[in-house]
DNA sequence: ACTTTATATGAGCATATATGCATATAATAT
DNA sequence: ATATTATATGCATATATGCTCATATAAAGT
């Protein structure tokens, strides 16, 4: 419970969390879209799957994270109110917005969408 | 939001929190149940009323911690959330036992029951 | 084999946090 | 007034965290 909470108490992360309630995303996604560089996005994105927020999911070179079915299940209330509220962020509308923007520009190729649409 | 999960990412404030779910306490009753230094005990129950966790209740020289009745509401899923998963800190029931010889000890004297029942 | 692309990670720096000690403040009791 | 008791806080220090730069790893394309 602590290493959630310790996870959650930094707005990066939160911002991470606040777009893949929507979809998921792979690393490059997530750095064009909250515009980080691709070190922190990288490492951010490894402390929220080291506290069993996220899951990762590997193809070829991407690695495409989402919110763990685990987590939703295991931590319920946490996880609706996190679906409240990580809405609240001051940067939440810019932040979808650069990311629907990123995603229609296919920036990593076509290869999620041919394998799981 | 993250003034919240930043008071709740440090393993004493939520040994703190687990006993506060109970009942309110004084910042010596705290600091003997836990087993802290009183600077340390004053400190975290600070960050806690900060990010308005808590409530304080000052009475002649005593300082009576609580829950705050407006977190409870304005964050009712993440409060039922503690409420259950608070226990789950490996030290719970030992910091219970503790806490209860402390009250029973009436280390501050008997001014909240006076006061209050 | 070499290059390109996506991701992960080590090193180093700056900042933040936790905590102890000493001291300040504030209320009470003598 | 002085002493006692409870709490809060300034300062110093150790540790942790966030972030960048450079580099490593790993998969694909040429």
């Amino acid at each position: 419970m602590i290493d959630i909470f310790k996870a959650l108490s930094e707005e990066s992360r939160l911002r991470i969390l606040a777009l893949l309630m929507d979809r998921e995303l792979c690393v490059c996604e997530i750095e064009a879209s909250l515009n980080m560089s691709q070190s922190n996005a990288s490492r951010q994105l490894a402390i929220l799957k080291n506290s069993d927020i996220l899951d990762v999911n590997k193809k070829a070179q991407w690695a495409y994270y989402k919110i763990s079915e685990d987590f939703i299940q295991k931590h319920r209330e946490l996880y609706q109110y996190l679906r409240v509220r990580l809405k609240e962020i001051p940067t939440y509308h810019k932040d979808i917005d650069e990311c629907e923007k990123c995603c229609k520009q296919n920036l990593c190729s076509n290869i999620r969408n041919e394998n799981e649409l």
